[in-house]
DNA sequence: TTGGAATGTCAACAAGGCTGACATAAACTG
DNA sequence: CAGTTTATGTCAGCCTTGTTGACATTCCAA
């Protein structure tokens, strides 16, 4: 089994161990290209990838509070305290104290902070634009499959919520 | 154009602003995803992600130069240097010098690194193993076609190089 | 009203990137 | 052969970004 084939009669040598590795390959490499533009537009700044993470789904969900971030980052509150402080500190976002409950921060972009949001994320998306144009609509289609395939079941949720919540 | 339509009659919605941005958080879950079962296993020893790139690499090359896994992994030296001499230290990975070139180093995975390979490699497989399989064929090919097209230029060489050399 | 849960902040530490400087040995070149 | 380039390793020090621990504030329920 360990090279994929079965008795069933299926075609299964897409999962063959060499295909696998192949897939993890691939993954790896990508990602690399993935948040190679934007990492040289932060690393001008003073911010990283954690910063462009944060800025990303404060742009997504305006208002949303330090605990959402925090599940949908799957970092530590600590950590992520950190950039928020920066970030609030040079003026890119806002944290207001929540009204029903006073525990809560609810975080806004400023206008600056939309601005890099949208030099970001243009960069981000002129490579997935290219990509996806060079694959055609059916590629594309699978390699969302398979990704959504890939997360954890939490994530699955948190990722259709978002989804859902857009256009 | 920012919502990817043009006049050319050709159906360009799958290049939407919004599709874009979910295909963008559909790498960013996914990759946490991807990385989350090696990361468990090696938190438990004293490792961390940089030390399974590493093993991975050499596993697949065995006999490569520090200089090729330079390049392949995308750090610099002093990075890679310090995660191979821990490598080397705990008995995983050893370290020949070259015969026809003696300035070389090649990399070789011992019994016990390859046993960890194996450990790791195994954790991620399923993994993949498991997403290829709800995915299917179709969606596996897509899957890969848009990785390999939101690589850097560079990278699709090397990935390229790797899967040849493969099976 | 009091104790626990939720939320967020501050401090300190570790991993793993980075640059710069430098050493060594081997290979190459004029 | 002398000088240069290449491959590698190492030291020092920096930054980002993850971690845990301690603590303050606020809310809510017994």
């Amino acid at each position: 089994m360990a090279d994929g084939r079965t008795g069933s009669g299926e075609n299964l040598l897409y999962l063959t161990d060499e295909q696998l590795r192949q897939g993890i390959e691939a993954m790896f490499f990508a990602y690399r290209g993935f948040t190679a533009d934007p990492d040289r537009i932060l690393t001008d700044m003073a911010y990283g990838r954690a910063h462009h993470r944060a800025i990303h789904f404060i742009n997504r969900a305006p208002g949303t509070t330090v605990n959402n971030l925090l599940n949908i980052l799957g970092v530590t509150k600590q950590s992520l305290n950190r950039v928020l402080r920066t970030l609030i500190e040079d003026g890119l976002v806002e944290s207001h104290v929540g009204t029903a409950d006073k525990r809560e921060r609810h975080l806004f972009l400023t206008d600056a902070g939309q601005a890099l949001e949208q030099q970001l994320s243009d960069a981000q998306r002129a490579r997935m634009r290219a990509a996806f144009r060079d694959a055609g609509p059916d590629a594309v289609a699978g390699f969302r499959t398979v990704l959504e395939a890939m997360m954890d079941t939490e994530m699955q949720r948190t990722y259709t919520r978002l989804k859902e919540s857009g256009a």
